[in-house]
DNA sequence: ATCCGAATGAGACTCAATCTCAAAAAGGGA
DNA sequence: TCCCTTTTTGAGATTGAGTCTCATTCGGAT
């Protein structure tokens, strides 16, 4: 919750012709601030325990605006509830998800990033964005 | 809808203590013999246009059973529908997804597949399966 | 300080998917 | 074949993430 952020937070807001409300700040500074991969509801309820008045609808909405402007990665873990986590230092990785425990890892591979776009490109498309996640078991000792 | 898939379905329900039903025997028929990547509403509609009676309910029932048992495929397109596809030939494949006009192509990279096996490994872990979608746009010529 | 368009929030709504439970059907035994 | 027990079915209710509505509140330019 540093002040370049929040100045970086306020001139995205002004760009998109937003205006600057405590509940738009709320939303950044709470998944800004918190360990990642987690849902909607979480965040909704961390910002209200927080004492900030602030409904689902705002939540999803400021959501919207923070993973347009890539400060906001959403993910889709195939359970039906998206998963949000900051970009603040804009490392791509992709995850992978152990099966037996729900723990989440991440990874990044760049001769996998590049396969990808190899392969777009050998069917005539850009790559745009990918989803992928591997889904994984603890190897036998 | 030859014999020998027939017989092969009846198999996976006495394995799994089912009984065999004309409704399940539907949604089997439906999915195997069409087109790939549809959805679950479309799959019904289909079958009730065919003249047989089935319900929602049955339709994502047998459709659990099937992908339980690898006849079927089951698809994230991020889009909040699942789409399903026959597992006839068991060859595994990706798929690209075009946001412009939504076409689906499937793909199959070998390098692919080994990569994402050691990096898995990598990390302690051994890779069960995975989502991989590539959202793409045709190029510019 | 005023004013007007933008933002908020409570709750209604959507839509895929799942659940409920009474009625219907499967299939084994005789 | 008929019986009987157990499973399956289906109409409709329910769930749950996410979106929408619209009266009220608020931001911020002047």
């Amino acid at each position: 919750m540093n002040d370049s952020t929040i100045q970086n937070f306020k001139e995205i807001l002004r760009k998109e012709g937003l205006r600057y409300t405590k509940q738009r700040q709320a939303v950044w500074d709470e998944i800004q601030n918190s360990q990642k991969h987690r849902d909607a509801e979480d965040i909704y309820m961390s910002i209200r325990n927080n004492g900030v008045n602030v409904s689902r609808a705002t939540v999803y909405r400021t959501i919207d605006v923070l993973v347009k402007n890539r400060m906001v990665r959403k993910m889709d873990v195939g359970d039906g509830r998206n998963r949000y986590e900051p970009r603040l230092d804009d490392t791509h990785h992709d995850h992978m998800i152990c099966i037996e425990t729900g723990k989440i890892i991440e990874f990044y591979n760049e001769e996998l990033e590049d396969l990808q776009e190899k392969i777009a490109e050998e069917n005539g498309y850009m790559l745009v964005r990918h989803i992928h996640q591997l889904f994984v078991k603890p190897l036998k000792k």
